[in-house]
DNA sequence: GTTGACAGTGAACGAGCGTTCACTTATACT
DNA sequence: AGTATAAGTGAACGCTCGTTCACTGTCAAC
């Protein structure tokens, strides 16, 4: 038997990706077929010993690294390690990643093709973050005229106006005024 | 006092976020600034009442849809409502929609510009699934002559090879073996 | 064969949990 | 003024939690 511990490890992770907290000891004692709760204890004890698990202020089991987390490893042109038992790798939570202000943070889906020069194309999903102002070269969804669209922003002296990145379509001056609905955080495309 | 509600909720979400799980109802009297637990009792009832959260066996509170979960709305055309308290929205979780097989999941950056075509571009991050196979049409990262690189997986018949997204590189036919490395299986970008 | 380490059982214990009860204070409506 | 409704306090209660203790069986080492 090489390593019990992963073995363990990701029952213990199973649970959580399923019910997003800890299992207790009792559970545990069903998820290991064990019949004593002391011989989850121990279990437990060694997964604490080797560093794959935490327990808090109330001595439950806390979600350590590795819970949500995922390896990230170098370059695309450095590969895919053999194993990566390794734990110095880098590891990233995609949610701590990307979300930073989780009340004002949307999901959308894009369905034009005026921002493809910036390499966004149809049915690529964004994150967007609510907003009212901009920065220059920012890209954000605005109204003009009742529509929206995704275009960057450009701003230069108190001169605002709007620019595809598509050479087919015309940048948008504003005539009046520029309803600015939210900025761009990131692009996400799912194969 | 609009909605007390509201706050309340958003107190747990950010003990969620930040403890990866649910406070205790003794947490909870600090976070809200009582001093008894049964104002808190009465609190979380009212929350419970208003769909806005459960518990579960044990009589803990349960994270529900909207802890680490993100509006999706429409298309960018469609822009962003004024109020989303509508829970009619469809929410996402970024982890469950992008990570099928955590285990085996990786994230790597792009750092060439051969796949630029299919709008993957330096700088991006990339979603891999560790892989022997592919199917024809898959992105894959691959090992050619010990280099790693990210190309287009083409097969016809038992003929396989790899293409780029970028006319400036040739496709590569293997002398002997190819070796896959992962498939991928989503691209993020970070503004 | 004996010993020691290890893994698991089963029962017990204190602590902290969620819950309930009785009571007080504040707000709003007649 | 009087009264209902809601919000908060503080103490109590049972239950389940994590932990501990004593014990049994198994396997390897010497």
């Amino acid at each position: 038997m090489p390593n019990m511990h992963s073995e363990h490890q990701a029952k213990i992770e199973s649970f959580y990706s399923q019910n997003k907290r800890m299992p207790t000891y009792s559970e545990m004692m069903g998820l290991f077929g064990f019949r004593s709760k002391n011989a989850v204890f121990k279990v437990v004890e060694k997964l604490i010993d080797a560093g794959l698990a935490t327990k808090d202020h109330l001595g439950r089991l806390m979600p350590t690294q590795a819970f949500g987390e995922i390896p990230l490893l170098g370059s695309v042109t450095a590969g895919l390690p053999a194993t990566v038992e390794e734990e110095l790798l880098e590891r990233v939570n995609l949610d701590d990643m990307l979300i930073e202000k989780k009340a004002s943070t949307f999901m959308l889906e894009v369905d034009g093709d005026s921002m493809i020069d910036a390499h966004i194309e149809k049915g690529d999903m964004v994150l967007v973050e609510r907003a009212n102002t901009a920065k220059d070269g920012q890209i954000v969804i605005a109204e003009v005229d009742g529509e929206f669209t995704m275009k960057y922003f450009r701003k230069e002296g108190n001169k605002v106006w709007l620019e595809p990145a598509n050479k087919k379509y015309q940048p948008i001056y504003p005539e009046h005024s520029l309803n600015i609905n939210a900025v761009l955080k990131a692009v996400i495309r799912k194969y």
